[in-house]
DNA sequence: CCCAGCAATTGGATCGTTCATCTGAACGTT
DNA sequence: AACGTTCAGATGAACGATCCAATTGCTGGG
């Protein structure tokens, strides 16, 4: 049986034509077995995937692709990494498309773009030539031109982010619940005791960050927590955490607990308790968001909320599988559950009111 | 002119035979206007080029492969991140393989896999297809069965890391001088006033661990520095990092500077460093390798080397278009140098004898 | 024995492009 | 004027699959 396996230097790949002949029927037949396989008898299908086998074969996806009008191929734009501060998050994202989309018969499409236009521009291209059937968009935010830009053009896609400010949405998204996230580190930081907890976001009008924001303000408000003096608002970055982090427990009524917008601001925010000659954890304690690689990495541990990135891949494949089955009934909404991943930033231990401690000095 | 941007709603991608018609010539000459335009008459080829851009017409990717039997799609496996510890390298590469295939007319496909046999599976998928042109492979190591089975199935491939441990290797490679950049450290280290420079190395038979070993061996000789009982091998991680520094500093002759083979070591090493109540970049510097985002985050920064990943990327892709040109007199090696980035861990100070220092206790 | 009815199978047309080949005109040479 | 050469452009034939309508084979009823 050495045979089998040895695959004479001349021939090329195998077509459908040459399987057809091998196994005795039509071009058909065979591509009934690969695509319709009820429709042949039990003995035919065997003698046609026994051939299949043999030659090794596999349909050839340019021709596939040029009758069927479809690519099986996603599109998706490679996000310029913010790696400077907390990065991986996209990176984890990337993993599981590739297997859920593999899973599903599709193939991913990487991308990058400078920006959402050079973005739109790639779309363009990618449409034009028919490369993609279906794009998957990341990181949506208020203004957004390439969800219109993408319904006007008909094409296909998900966004994983919901189109913030948007009402009447045509498309289908998958996001994470931020607020739900924050509103847990509230909690947590309540139940360890703390009960001035600040929070250190965006400027106005960043969806992800309001979003962020709203959960902390709802909790605190839940458990009649006080909230006055206690949000910061900055670009995202570790300098600008140090900076907003240092106004903050330098104010009369300092807060002993911060909840940050995003683990570069957490991580600035842990500078700022340590400069003071204080621990992390202990005499403030930090929550950061998205639980990047660099939270486990650093000293202490930094407690983060993670994103269930697995289950936004799934989700973003299989919702775009739907829409280019072309049967949507309406566009479909996602909100998943981040996760509070606990680590000494914010460990359980005594508390100490360090308003009136630094009083005592 | 506003009919310019108008398109029919019931017209469908605009065809080859479109263009032709609107144009007053045949498809042909549309083809040629498009691929070959120096065969057309500059008169000619402006009226066509008119009608390409009032229709917005772009080749149809299937039926161009179809015909020409390439695919102008490169694959990449996306590496299993080892996120958990340093990361970063392999997004860039990413980013950057984007770009430059881009830039060359070519689209990247992106599939993950979990180990080598999974890999060749999905090669065999991808080349069975049709789905690829070419290949790029990363993380080659010692017994790597990957490169065998692409050549022997006659696939087109270039290789990121040097075919560790072979001969008359049959492909094209591109690695990064590991044995450069540790011998760039030790140098670095020496000028700074030390003497006695450790390496935290990876087991034996890692040909990347080996590689940088070498250039730690090459430059403490060259520069007449002691070795004995300087070196320490382990898996690559924080943990093992650690417990090798630890080792280290605690034998009789320790040493004051620790080049590591990984970021992850180095931020080992720079704990057990602190174990002891000294700071890396005073009584003990550290140089890592990758410049992984952490090594800019954590505090102190930690000196490391930097890969030259943007230009690996640009070699790595026009390699592979010289060897998807069909035309390779013969396989390619291209070694790059990586570049130290000084941080505070090993930043200019007074030399302490941290050895005496101890013995004066 | 014949034929309707149904399922399995077949062959031609087609997707949109490029390749190979051909036509015809322009041009220069003898 | 006859000839060969070059060049712009046109035509038919692929590339390898799937769609569609037609055909074959089989079963069972009259």
């Amino acid at each position: 049986m050495d045979v089998e396996e040895r695959r004479e230097p001349t021939s090329k790949r195998p077509t459908i034509e040459m399987v057809a002949s091998r196994a005795g029927v039509s071009r058909q037949t065979v591509s009934n077995a690969v695509n319709a396989p009820h429709r042949l008898r039990p003995g035919t299908l065997a003698v046609v995937r026994a051939a299949i086998d043999e030659l090794g074969y596999r349909p050839s996806q340019a021709a596939r692709s040029l009758r069927t009008q479809s690519t099986r191929v996603i599109g998706c734009r490679l996000l310029p990494g913010n790696y400077g501060g907390t990065g991986g998050v996209l990176d984890r994202l990337l993993h599981s498309l590739c297997d859920t989309a593999r899973s599903n018969g599709y193939d991913l499409l990487t991308f990058s773009a400078n920006d959402d236009d050079d973005e739109i521009g790639v779309y363009d291209d990618l449409l034009r030539r028919n490369a993609v059937d279906g794009i998957l968009l990341t990181n949506t935010h208020h203004g957004d031109a390439r969800p219109d830009w993408l319904l006007e053009r008909g094409a296909r896609f998900v966004a994983f982010g919901r189109p913030w400010g948007r009402r009447g949405v045509k498309h289908s998204w998958i996001d994470v619940d931020g607020a739900r996230g924050t509103a847990e580190a509230v909690a947590h930081l309540a139940r360890l005791g703390h009960t001035r907890i600040a929070f250190l976001g965006l400027p106005e009008g960043n969806g992800v960050g309001d979003d962020r924001l709203a959960g902390w303000q709802r909790q605190t408000q839940q458990l009649r927590l006080a909230t006055k003096g206690l949000l910061g608002r900055a670009e995202d970055g570790i300098a600008s955490g140090r900076a907003l982090a240092d106004q903050l427990l330098d104010s009369a009524r300092p807060p002993s607990a911060l909840v940050c917008v995003s683990d570069a601001m957490a991580i600035g925010a842990m500078r700022a308790v340590e400069d003071r000659g204080w621990r992390p954890g202990h005499e403030v304690s930090v929550v950061g968001f998205d639980d990047s690689p660099v939270a486990s990495v650093i000293r202490p541990g930094l407690s983060s909320l993670r994103q269930p990135i697995e289950a936004v891949a799934n989700q973003l494949v299989e919702t775009l599988l739907v829409v280019l089955s072309g049967r949507t009934p309406r566009p479909e909404r996602t909100l998943l559950a981040p996760r509070l991943v606990v680590r000494e930033s914010s460990g359980s231990r005594e508390i100490r009111q360090i308003g009136t401690a630094a009083e005592a000095r």
